[in-house]
DNA sequence: TTGAAAGCGCTAACAA
DNA sequence: TTGTTAGCGCTTTCAA
């Protein structure tokens, strides 16, 4: 193993000198840090991590927290979880992988024992149990997502509120004025997960905004869930012309109920998904849909954490706006079938 | 911030002493250990990893390269990724998150640096460019899939043969004389991706020795592509009665294809997926399957690698047995529908 | 069974 | 502009 000792004698300076060179600390000569750029590159020399990490208390390291649990989408996490590894990685920092089963403890754990200098919570809900610890803990953190409270914390998500809102007012403007919301499997909800809520209540406003009428109802992922939740849903309403989804995994699946069910898309039912980019392309009929931006997330929410390292006070929250990519699944709605003789 | 220091002054022992009392690596008094155990959990200590990372050269941490690439099965990795971090926990190791985008030199980097002890390796191509370079590097790995070359190194993959015989078998048992291997998408091929060459493998080997008539074709992953695929399949063999299937995210789709074509499952096609359990279960009907045991590999390729780490010697090879799990999709061959008047 | 002390390889005052 | 030096908090020899 080659150290900073031995590059410093084949560079004829102090180690201290190369400590420098290496870290732009203080100014060098041009000569001096040309001849230590070459001892490093000569001998290969890389810098011990743990050394570094204990003379400067800096492990250039964050962790990230990705839950395990039913019902979140597993493409979208990766799509976080590489923007994340990515985008620390163009910083200099590495990350350590945190499954959320580990819960509150696992931060306090990778905190005391300074193995990372800060962390990103993925899937916050609204009574986030770390969120207490995580304002108590002096670790640099950001959330991905809102809880309730989100005083002392730095969180980012996709404005969920202005998305549901977005496709409400699209499928108003298309004259839609019976509309449903089929959403998150039931366990979501019940945890009380942020982005699920706030959909939630985005669709409710927008219903309430443009005086449409707004059904919502909860879908767990296996088909005949689907075949069932939407039966129930034309039940209820049977001039229903609109659905917004918000369920990854239900998207292959409703389409064939739709289907099977004789509704066409768009022309008996107008369908817009809160999903990937890639999900609603890979439909046929490709569907509209509002777009959730996991690598701009990912890297922003990186940005912003090695922003706070540096001492910049970051922004307490920051709502990445939603955008509605119109393509093939939203439509006019139809003529509403009144019997011809009443 | 507590040290060992700390501690040690709390219990009136050396630090040296509660080092060796929290390693075990030599013999304690019981008193004493009492006596440092307590003043442990009254002062909260926790080691400062650097610190020990740097006295000890041991990190305690382990590296997981995770693909990034077209056409890999997203939940998979997650199993994988999420078995190898509850493993490693459970070893008191945490697991550092690379890219495999950053190739061999993230490999190189993490090991110059001692920021890890050990790495994990998954997405083996059969000419893998970071093969040679962990042969070289004195750096303990263990890959998940095998390399052509595994001399030197330990490999742990699903016996991907066995799995594409036990599925040919299947379907010969039954009676089918025409099956076709619906695989990857060619990409996967062309970079000579392990598993899915072994699965053509055992499949051709199947063939040859049940004597049926055996077809092959990768598939990508758009709807249209699967369509045409199909079509092109049964122009070329429009007596098929069997399907192979190795390739996640087509599985929906292709039932559409099928249903859309007029062909029932399991009466007029038999379908056998070599893919999660879950997404097997989640089909209509129900898919006969080979399951991924993504779980059971991340385990134990973190047992193998903690073992190495500890001085053991692994197995060279490890080969996870396939088991097919008969559900709906698969049932006898139908009868041969020859013109009645030849 | 325990303690003292010498590092591990680096950073960052402090000095010059 | 550079060098000297004192740690960072732990492990592990060596000595008792």
């Amino acid at each position: 193993m080659v150290t900073i000792g031995d590059v410093a004698r084949h560079a004829g300076v102090a180690a201290s000198t190369v400590s420098y060179v290496l870290s732009g600390k203080r100014s060098i000569s041009a000569e001096t840090r040309q001849r230590v750029h070459a001892s490093v590159d000569a001998l290969g020399y890389r810098p011990n991590a743990s050394a570094r990490a204990l003379a400067s208390s800096r492990s250039n390291v964050l962790a990230l927290v990705i839950p395990l649990r039913a019902g979140m989408h597993v493409p979208v996490m990766m799509q976080f979880a590489t923007a994340v590894v990515t985008t620390a990685r163009r910083y200099d920092h590495d990350v350590l992988l945190l499954t959320a089963d580990e819960g509150a403890t696992g931060l306090e754990r990778v905190q005391q024992s300074a193995l990372v200098d800060a962390v990103v919570v993925m899937d916050i809900e609204l009574y986030d149990e770390r969120v207490p610890l995580l304002r108590a803990l002096d670790l640099p953190s950001i959330l991905i997502g809102f809880p309730l409270d989100a005083e002392g914390l730095t969180c980012i998500d996709l404005d969920f509120v202005g998305a549901a809102e977005l496709c409400v007012d699209h499928l108003a403007d298309l004259g839609h004025q019976r509309i449903a919301l089929l959403g998150t499997p039931s366990a979501v909800y019940e945890r009380q997960t942020g982005f699920a809520q706030r959909t939630r209540e985005g669709f409710r406003a927008g219903v309430d905004r443009r005086g449409v009428h707004g059904l919502e109802t909860p879908c767990e992922a296996a088909h005949e869930a689907v075949l069932e939740t939407v039966e129930q849903l034309l039940a209820d309403e049977p001039e229903l012309t609109g659905l917004v989804v918000q369920n990854e995994p239900i998207i292959g699946p409703l389409l064939d109920v739709l289907r099977q069910l004789g509704r066409r898309v768009p022309e008996d039912m107008s369908v817009l998904a809160i999903c990937a980019d890639d999900v609603a392309e890979g439909q046929r009929p490709r569907l509209s849909s509002v777009a959730i931006p996991a690598e701009q997330i990912g890297q922003q929410a990186v940005e912003l954490l090695i922003g706070k390292l540096d001492g910049l006070a970051p922004p307490a929250g920051t709502l990445v706006p939603a955008e509605l990519t119109v393509r093939e699944s939203s439509g006019p709605a139809p003529q509403p079938v009144r019997s011809t003789t009443a």
